[in-house]
DNA sequence: CTTGGAATGTCAACAAGGCTGACGTATTCT
DNA sequence: AGAATACGTCAGCCTTGTTGACATTCCAAG
């Protein structure tokens, strides 16, 4: 409403119009509901939640990433953090070790049973962002990421990069 | 894992490795809460929530609605979707009007405050979809935008596109 | 006209996963 | 020695999702 200035607006170049915006918005809100309907459906039998999927996916990114550094990237209180954290220690898919340096740390790692549930979560996160790309094309990956990458926090936005660098 | 096959994996063309989907998946992540942080933000302010935010957009959307269109558009059952809508009902941000066809539906439209608050929430986000579709240039937006519709299941898509047809 | 089913609303109870605040303990830094 | 850091934990609260049960209203078919 604020922009029906035609093609003269300035941005019109890019068709910067907002209706153009808002079906980007609701693009975003309608595919992350499929971004995560497969792992939702794979923690539901097995009575985990996203927050496990979460922690699982980012120690197992990088693993032996102490407890801070999980609770930055994931943006939540630790006490929320520790609750999911204890309950994957118990059940044994996560292992966690007292720093050599500091041994306030702890580190935390993926045991076998762990990794073996992050596979299963990730081929099928993998396997539906696989078909979309295919589905697009290959401009259209580069699109997305670059706007997505674009689209987040400065802090979120470090993390992301951190995590980048370190993929082979 | 199941996919360090080099540059003849059959996608290669797409460069669809594990790392590159896994970069994606990582993507998603960190930009949705960009995408909903502005107005996260806002509506925490108003004592309201994500689910208001939603239920605002859409009655916007699609002035009118039914309840039950509403009810498979987000995908909650209707007690959730019952609570949030009677505290914005209760607070005159929307109006509740008996079918005239059919006296059983109830359809949803925006009061002048609901109207005013939905253009808070959505300028702010249309202003952070702004900023990244200027950043990414607007052979990124396209993309952006067919991956994503890739992304939906099909159900979310056939909501998807009759929003769309609605756009002027 | 009666009856079945659809659309809606509502009550109750529960769970996940956020949050704050307070406190304890071990360790490290200054 | 004392302050700061990293972590864990207890208690309590909120939002938003769930299921199940039940009432009401109304349309449409018999």
């Amino acid at each position: 409403m604020a922009e029906g200035t035609g093609p003269q607006g300035g941005q019109a170049l890019l068709f910067l119009t907002d209706e153009q915006l808002r079906k980007g918005i609701e693009a975003m809100f309608f595919a992350y509901r499929g971004f995560t309907a497969d792992p939702d459906r794979i923690l539901a039998e097995k009575d985990y939640g996203r927050a496990h999927h979460r922690a699982i996916h980012f120690i197992n990114r990088s693993p032996g990433t102490t407890v801070n550094n999980l609770l930055s990237i994931l943006g939540v209180t630790k006490q929320s953090l520790n609750r999911v954290l204890r309950t994957l220690v118990e059940d044994g898919l996560v292992r966690s070790e007292v720093g050599r340096e500091d041994k306030r740390e702890r580190h935390l790692f993926l045991t076998e049973v762990g990794m073996a549930l992050e596979r299963e979560l990730s081929d099928a996160q993998r396997e539906r962002m696989r078909a979309a790309y295919r589905a697009a094309g290959s401009e259209a990956v580069a699109g997305f990421r670059r706007v997505l990458e674009a689209m987040m926090d400065d802090n979120m936005r470090r993390h992301y990069e951190a995590l980048r660098d370190r993929g082979k």
